[in-house]
DNA sequence: AATGAATGAGCCTTCATTCAT
DNA sequence: GATGAATGAAGGCTCATTCAT
């Protein structure tokens, strides 16, 4: 099986991610797309909370109205972004999950897919660690907490497949998800916040060989 | 070398960690010692930015001129929290990286130390993660960094120290924290959220484990 | 002189009161009366200012360019729902003061035709009650002003036939509106806000009476 | 039994009307009284709806967070206003009730209080027109409706009163309020929209007897 | 040390209205 | 005639902070 790298993705309209384009496409959603983009950047500037709606616009040439007609409020704004990007990442897992075998494949899969989406929307990852626990507090937690069981169930699927299922040490269940993951995402979470200079992707297979020591048999 | 498993500990004010306590001791501090834990308690409930000044004095008795005159501002007080749970955690490491002698006696130590305080703390630790970025961009943010890079430096050297350096994998020197401590940390984070039932501390030994296997030689 | 009671009117198209349809007749005017109707409706379940042109196109499935196209303004609304209404009433106290001959009659015709006309179109009495403050301050107020003056003067007109004028008691004239009209109005307002059960048209002769007795030499 | 006219009040701080300060007395509450005085003012002049809570602060000198801290809302504000202006209103009307004995007697009390308090407080009178219907649709609703269940069974008592019940025609209890206020009050709606001149205390005597000759056996 | 009334910049949101299609 | 996306002025309200006592 091979993995080919993700390189940071080209966007046609300046400044508007490529992820949103997908989400949102056409010429009548262009405005929608553009007050999504300059959201994105905002809360990354300043975080969501000390983000405001002024800023937004200034940035996206909108108006209050033209924000509240297609969003609802600051929160349905931070929500559509994450459930943009959760989408856009679980494309990319699924796809992955869909070439792998082994038990050691999947492993692989979860890793690489996590690294390369990091590394390929930066900006998106940020973002997501952000915006998780905002929205979990929010009025759109019933709708998260639905896709994030939709999904865990989804990828736990794989995995616990009788064919590959005898590969991992016999240790506790809850616990897998930590041990394959975790090294990839706080080493994400450290070059997102500037604490070291290699992106994700570049170590893509040390971390993967090493979550793969950390729960092989 | 052996470790002792560190329980909850007891209060002797109501609802005031001992942390505190032993930060600002004596019974002048007693007002100030029920603000923190007022607000820690607000914090962890509804997030530091949802977090009035209000709020924090309805929980604790206390009028807005004497929270002024002992934090100085939200900030003041948000900083005031995260230098404590930050001393009280690395008094902890300290200890433990004492006691340890091999290399792997080293990765351990940060691995136990990490889940016996967040099983300890699982108040300061939930505040922890956010603080630490809400601090990062007000005006405490020099204070943090400084004390990241002493902190970063002191363990760094014990992991240096050239009698112990063979026995890891020829890696980057940027990965290692990340494998040391990111299954450990992702599992916390996932104890304190609530998807996981297991106290981080219960799995001590397999997370220690897990991280050696990923680093040694 | 006799006095048939009246019913509360049955409306060919469902929810719109037949004084709208008699306002605004034919096929072509079909939606601008479902206006209408809407804006009553949503008039006096909320009030006039808290009804936003939003509530009042939900209930007609009208759109804004339509309610616009048709009526100008908000205030244009609020002016012809208004306006019909003042019509209606004018219309039947008309009829009732053409049969009226002896000073008493015309106190009977007065009080009935006021409390029929309310029992009838209990909704249009509601929203009388609100949109004459409303409208008196609004770009319609001399609009409104001039019909008053015009009614005042043709109703003085009627009770100052001299052949007449001896029946009453020597009291100012500007006096004399109230004494015959007050309790009706008064015994309205409450039936309207729920705080007494029976129509004010089942009381129609004791409060004739009472008018009578009032100004009576 | 003798009634006195009642003069419109003087106030000693200018522009604050007494009931005010007699409803909240004292110097720490002289700037609640002046907001109360402004909001007062501001809701006759434009309506309650259209008055902003800018108009208010500027012509009370106040500033915003006082408002709120004194008040809690807008809603709070014109609540106060109401319930201040009704226990003024109905202080009078006990003064006058404890004074009478037959039941004519009663029936001038409720008139006399009536017209006077209108005359003396016209601002307030004014404001209580609009501000019952405003009310009951918030949150203060309930607290009205209690207060006005409350004076409605006071004031029915004493008609009640066995020993002069049969003073009255045998007709349906519920159109008694009407018949008995319903004149002067009309009359006192059209002095306060400046339709007639006349102050409705100068009329006293006449409506006083208009409504007894209504409900006298 | 302690109190809490007072401040006011600034926030999110609403809503009547316009106008290109 | 009909549509509804877009506009933006303006509103009610929050909340960290100050300061006189």
């Amino acid at each position: 099986m091979k993995h080919k790298e993700i390189s940071s993705e080209q966007t046609p309209s300046a400044g508007v991610p490529m992820v949103l384009e997908r989400a949102y496409p056409g010429v009548r959603a262009q405005l929608k797309r553009r007050i999504l983009g300059s959201a994105l950047a905002c809360f990354n500037e300043h975080g969501i909370e000390p983000t405001t709606i002024e800023m937004i616009l200034a940035r996206s040439d909108a108006s209050v109205g033209n924000l509240y007609h297609h969003f609802g409020s600051k929160e349905g704004l931070v929500a559509a972004l994450l459930f943009c990007a959760l989408e856009d990442q679980a494309t990319l897992l699924d796809t992955e999950l869909a070439n792998a075998h082994s038990m050691q494949e999947g492993v692989s899969a979860l890793v690489y897919s996590y690294v390369d989406w990091v590394t390929a929307q930066p900006e998106l990852a940020r973002f997501l660690f952000q915006a998780r626990a905002a929205v979990s507090k929010g009025p759109y937690a019933a709708e998260l907490q639905q896709r994030n069981k939709l999904r865990a169930k989804l990828v736990m699927g794989w995995f616990a497949e009788p064919a590959r299922a005898g590969a991992l040490k016999p240790w506790p269940f809850e616990l897998l998800p930590s041990l394959i993951i975790g090294q990839a995402e706080n080493y994400s979470r450290a070059w997102l916040s500037g604490r070291v200079k290699a992106p994700p992707a570049q170590y893509r297979s040390m971390l993967a060989e090493a979550a793969w020591l950390s729960v092989a048999l």
